[in-house]
This record gives C-alpha cells, structure tokens and sequence, in this order.
DNA sequence: AAGACGAAAGTTACCCGTAACGCAAGTTTT
DNA sequence: AAAACTTGCGTTACGGGTAACTTTCGTCTT
C-alpha cells in the first residue's frame, strides 16, 4: 500500500482542498469563516472536511502566525492535598470554558522539578505559566523572565512578583490564628505540619502564627514538620508524636483541616475533650469541616475562587485587558468550637 | 527597534547556529547529541546556546518529523472526588517521570464535555489519550478511532475496548457489597449517590448492587441519586433526604467513603448508633478512612495504582512493548465495623 | 602519488497551515 | 466605454526544526 506517508495518516488541508478541487487557501479561509469565498465553494469545502474527517493540526497553525498556543501550563504541588485539587479545579474549569487546555505539573514541593517543568513546558510555546508559590529556582526565575509569556504566581501573594500574583498573605494568615488562639488562653502551642526542603507557604504561615502566639505571651513549644503529604493520617500520628514529645501543649495549629482532622480524631481516641483537653485548629476549612459534629476552627480560603481569579488575570492579560497586577483573595479566620470559647 | 518579528521573541536554532559559525542542520545535530560533529564545533555551539539562553521549539520537532508530541491527552470527570484526583496524581508522576506531560480535561461527568475536549486535544497531534470510562458519544468513538493514538480507557474495565483499558468491574464490586450486606442480614438497603446524564461506574456499581440484594432476599428501599458532587456534604444531606423518605433502611451504601462519612455524621448528629441501628457503607477506601474511630465498611480500590497502570499501558504501547490490552486492577471488600457483625 | 574512505559539515526539501500579495473575472462609477 | 472597485480564488513565502543527500577535506592504502 502507497499510503501518505503523512504522520498518524491524519487527512491534511491540502488533501481537503484538492477533493473539493480548490486551493489551499481557499480551504482555509472556509475553515477560518473569514470571507472571500462563495457559498458554493463553502459547501463544496465543507462537504469534503465531513467525508474525510478532517481534523485541523493547531500545531501548523500556531508555528505558522505569530500566534501562542492555547495551552496555559499549570504547576501545583501536588493533588494529594484537597487545598490544591481545588485550585487547579478552578483554574481549568475557567480556562477551559475559554478554549484554552491545561499542560498540568506536579512539582512535589521541590524546586528542581520545577524547573524541569518549567524548561519543557516553555519549549511547547505555552499561551501563559500559572505557577504555585513564589519560590523558583534563579535558572528558572531567569528562564521565566526572558520566556515572554504572561505568568501568574499564586497561593503566596507575592507583592512584587515576576508578572501577575493572586492568592493570600500566609504570613497574615497564621498570624491571625495565632493571635486568635492566644486571646482564647492557650499559651503552650504545638504546630503539626508537613516539610520541603524548600520554603513554602506553610512556612510563612507558621512564621506568622509563632510571631503573634510569642507577641501574646505565649509560646510555640513544638514544632513538628513530617516529610510526607498533608493528609489526615499524617495529622493522626503527627499528633500522636507531637503530644509525646510534648505533653503540656494546651492547643494545636495544623497545617491543614485534613490534618487537623486526623489529630482530632487522635486524641478523641486517646479520650481527650475537644476543646475541654486541647484545642485543635486546622486551615483552609475544606469540604470535611461541613459535616463534622463541632465546627472546626479553621481559616477560610476560596481555594476554587483563587483558582478562578488566576485564570481570569492569564485570560485578561492575554486578550490585553487591564487588570491589575497583585490581586489578595482574602481569608477569615473561623471561630469554630474546637478551642476554648471566648471568656 | 528593529527586533527580529519572531513571536515572543525567542532565540531559534538559526540564530545559535549563525552566532556559532556553523550551519542549522549542525548545531540541531549537537542539539540532539546524534553524533556527527567535531568535540570543538559542539563546544561553540553549547557555548552560544547557554550565551543566548536557546531554548527549542518543541512544536517545531513534532511538526517538523514523523513524531508525534509527549502530550498526553487526560479526561478526568472532575477533582472534586478525591478518587480522581488519585488517579489523576498516579497518572502524572508516571507520565512526567518518563518525560510525558498531562493536558487536563475535566468533563463534568458529560459526553458532550468529553467531546469537545478530544476533538480540542487530537488537534495538538498528542501522543495518546487517557479516557475515564467506557462510555463516549457516537461522534466521539469516531474520532478516537480514526484518530490513530493510543487510547486508554481508565475506571470501568472494558472488555472490548477502544485501544487499551484498565480499571476495575463496578458491577461486581457493587455485586460484591450487596453480598455482603445480604449476608449480614440487611433486607431493607438505601442508597445514596450522585447522577449525571450519563452512564456511568457508579450506576453500574448500583445495578450489581441491587442484583446481590434482591438475590440475597432483601430489598433496595430506596435509591437517592443527586445532582450534585460526590462528597462530605452530599453524603450528609442525602442521608437526611433518604431516612425522611424512607425511614425504615437498616443499612446504606454509599457512592464513595466520602460520602458515606458525610451520612456516618448525619445519623450520629440524629442520635442513631452505628451500626446498632443503622449500617453504613462507603466505596473506594479513600484516605480519610485510615483516621476513623471505626473501621469504615467500603470497598479498596487501588487509585493511585490505577493511575500508574493507565501510565505504563500508555508509554508500553509508546515504546512499541507488548503489553496486554486489558487490565482488571482489582477491588477488595473491607467489612469495617460500621455494619453488623458476623453472625 | 592516486585512489578509497570516513568524518565533519553544508544544502535542499519538507511538515501544514496562514499572511501577503497577485490576478482575472464581474460590477459599479463617471 | 474606460476607469475604478469588488469578489473570489490562486501563488508564493515563511516559520523552526529534521531527514536525506551532497560536498569537503584529511588520512590511510598500496
């Protein structure tokens, strides 16, 4: 068989065009709805991109204007944490609804794979970057800067950030906890959270929550950062370890609800009163917080919002729409009934 | 400024080629290390290629050859449902690790969705496509078949499929629970779960399950499918809708853990005892379940491995390996302790 | 020293669309 | 009726790489 040798054998332009027995062009502009053809010689097109099955190759189409693609590469740390899955829900429900597809990247919390990441996603002429965290690597701070393409920095509002940011100030955030905890009484704090050799967001948080706990008199007496993901068994045997170590604290600040919940579900098994025993206060009050039997304390963060809000500013910038640069989501802290009511 | 037009003014291998002295078709052979060139014509060109911060146009290679993209195509139905997000993260890291990347497709569990997504995703020429499910339009399976990539159909193991499958049986894992419940004398079952316009897993899973009730004596009282995602909140509003209508279940399956620990709170919060006076089950094993006070009754489905498998099929086929077109993943029964014992 | 050979590098054509321009009819203007 | 447009379509060139072929040149043989 002498068959095109034509990649995946998929019909091109060329061979609608000759059935329809027009040009190229002509073909084209059909195709495009752009005029300058008759209405005999649309259908005649159109005839043959139905019978053969025509398939347009974007590839072609973005090599040949001086257009980008469609893609919008999105960078998350990972889905094993609902705060992330919720995110990147946002983001490529709002791209998608715009045509544009999600070159998806897990970057495990490190930055090397970032970077990685970022040097193949860039060589595929990517429409925008939308990126987790403020922290890159200098090769690919560098790589970024001279890419040309509209980025967006998200989760850590980044004041002053290579192109576009929108997401909270964590450092404000953990600050608000802690402060709200300290006013409830508690003065021997424990944080059970999750550690990357890199900085992250979490990190600030905690640095926020130690300020404002030290600030009211109070004192973080352990910190434990496991190597693992953010998720409830981590927050189970992370509470287990930490109480060992530390017996005396009167509340613990986790990384997240899912966390929180782990611990919590911890020390009701070991027979401690919530908040009677021990405070627990989780973060980002996700899904699980709406069905439990006392309100988690928590902070509040529009996790599927800020994904939004970050597809809108790529989407903005790329048709050229002024917005503005830094765009803070917001929080509030959630009162809850894990800790010590008001006195 | 006279820039060069070139889009996003990016630095092509002509330009690394002229600045080094030597022609195009040399420095894309040191590009690609394929041999061919003089130690000292591949240091002048690394060195221009570091000097202009080159980075190729990977569209261009794929255009260019006989190749197709490292694109691979992944329709997941949504990540609101940990289960897919799971899959989702198996998928990725298998992929990435192989120097693949994931464009994301989130179909909102609609045939239509699906659609326009592959018929979006075929035009960037990817090197595959990972589908959830069995079920695609008319319009759909066309396009898949002709369209000459790799196709893994993920979740509902297909017997016959369009290229490659791996998932698990629903309806026997459904068959299987309704067993179960049977046998631990539960004659009047509820069900609650989400519906989509669509076929899918979970009304496969139900009709397996139904089957093993009325099999087993008993009756399915009352089937709950509501429009809405499959989670906490679901699970708990569903439980409260189902024993309103129905208020004489003894037992009530569950789409997935999540749910089911949504209804576990709602029946708690009402003062029923679990399982004294009411049995609950969930589906999937999903990570929450691992921090209970009881053991949740489900159903364990390896996820993340799922994700995997789908990966390896995928770059198998890539790599021209054998491979087996079908994968039966596997599910396990957990009889937990949120369902009456044993007799 | 002429011929054979291999290594290193250059040339040409092509992938599939689109921009820019050209050109031949038909239509309107003056 | 000639000039000036308009409409409909074709031609050419191009983008950034790569396959396939060709050329150049130094080295080894005999």
């Amino acid at each position: 068989m002498s068959e095109k040798s034509n990649k995946s054998n998929r019909v091109s332009l060329s061979e609608v065009a000759r059935a329809a027995g027009v040009s190229k062009m002509t073909a084209s502009r059909v195709l495009r709805g752009e005029g300058g053809y008759s209405e005999k010689t649309r259908a005649l097109v159109m005839e043959q991109v139905d019978a053969l099955g025509y398939l347009p190759n974007r590839l072609a189409t973005v090599f040949a204007g001086d257009k980008t693609s469609t893609f919008v590469g999105v960078a998350i740390p990972d889905l094993g944490n609902e705060v992330f899955s919720q995110v990147l829900e946002g983001i490529d429900r709002k791209l998608g609804a715009f045509g544009h597809q999600t070159v998806l990247g897990l970057t495990q919390h490190t930055l090397a794979a970032e970077e990685d990441w970022i040097k193949t996603v860039l060589s595929w002429q990517p429409a925008g970057l939308i990126l987790t965290g403020r922290y890159h690597s200098p090769r690919a701070t560098d790589l970024l800067r001279s890419a040309g393409v509209p980025i967006v920095e998200i989760w850590d509002l980044n004041s002053s950030p290579l192109d576009m940011s929108v997401g909270i100030n964590h450092f404000d955030s953990g600050f608000a906890m802690g402060r709200f905890l300290a006013g409830r009484g508690y003065t021997r704090l424990g944080y059970v959270g999750t550690s990357h050799d890199t900085a992250n967001a979490a990190t600030t948080r905690l640095d926020g929550f130690c300020r404002a706990v030290e600030g009211g008199g109070g004192r973080v007496t352990k910190q434990l950062c496991l190597h693992d993901t953010a998720t409830y068994y981590t927050g189970h045997y992370g509470t287990e370890q930490l109480l060992a170590a530390a017996p005396d604290v009167d509340a613990i600040f986790y990384q997240n609800d899912a966390m929180a919940f782990g611990g919590l579900q911890y020390v009701s098994a070991r027979g401690m009163a919530v908040p009677g025993d021990i405070g627990i206060a989780g973060w980002g009050d996700l899904p699980i917080a709406s069905v439990l039997p006392k309100r988690l304390t928590s902070c509040h963060v529009p996790h599927l919002r800020l994904g939004q809000a970050a597809a809108e500013m790529m989407l903005a910038r790329l048709s050229n729409e002024p917005m503005a640069a830094c765009r803070d989501i917001g929080f509030h802290l959630i009162p809850g009934t894990t800790v010590a009511p008001e006195r």
